[in-house]
DNA sequence: TATATCGATTGCAATATTACGATTAATATT
DNA sequence: AATATTAATCGTAATATTGCAATCGATATA
């Protein structure tokens, strides 16, 4: 045990739970916001901006670039990371569309 | 070890983290998709429906209770979920203002 | 070439998650 | 009262996650 059943569920079901499960961590969030807000790239630069070590950093990283959510690209001795445009906002039509299904009715219980 | 560092984040960052986590398993994205479906509030049907135990459906539905996204009413044995609306406009709208952020500019790396 | 810097990887410890059988508590039904 | 039904909880096993020190590989600089 210990393992999530994912042949009970759809590929959506599945694709949308390993989505949200990447960014479900406030190291994450945060390292998003501040690659979102430097506009330009960034990157050992997560490690001074937030308080953990740079293993761990490096780590998060991996989880965000294994969901295609971010891509990085090495510049030089440093390696930038940015947003993939494409993997974000397909996610942000994913999620909305799913929070869209319910149309707000009066509480049933 | 294995302990997150919510200290060291802000309110916003580990509340958006705890709301995802809440939503990051496709067991309980199913379960939601079964509340909004059904529209009026089932219960029971939820293991019928899905292919896991009672007990493991039981659990997954208290930590969507945990997070606030569903409520529980007892209605004789059986107990009936729904959508909390409020909840889940407001995880709406920060979700949505977290992915405006980004405005889609050129791949910079 | 030698050394410094950056970031990925490895190995480890602590804790969390997922799943289920078994049991329990509560309400219905006979 | 005895039994059935529903759903929560407990206990347990397997696996995943979080975090860091230490190390490694690659590029840059002296």
């Amino acid at each position: 045990m210990g393992l999530t059943k994912t042949e009970i569920f759809t590929e959506e079901q599945n694709a949308l739970a390993i989505a949200l499960k990447a960014m479900a961590h406030p190291a994450r969030i945060a390292i998003l916001q501040q690659i979102i807000k430097a506009n330009a790239c960034i990157c050992g630069d997560l490690v001074d901006e937030l308080g953990l070590a740079q293993a761990t950093i490096s780590q998060h990283l991996k989880e965000l670039k294994n969901a295609g959510i971010i891509q990085g690209t090495i510049e030089g001795v440093s390696v930038c990371y940015c947003i993939n445009p494409e993997v974000w906002s397909a996610l942000q039509k994913q999620l909305s569309g799913f929070f869209n299904t319910y149309n707000l009715k009066p509480n049933c219980c």
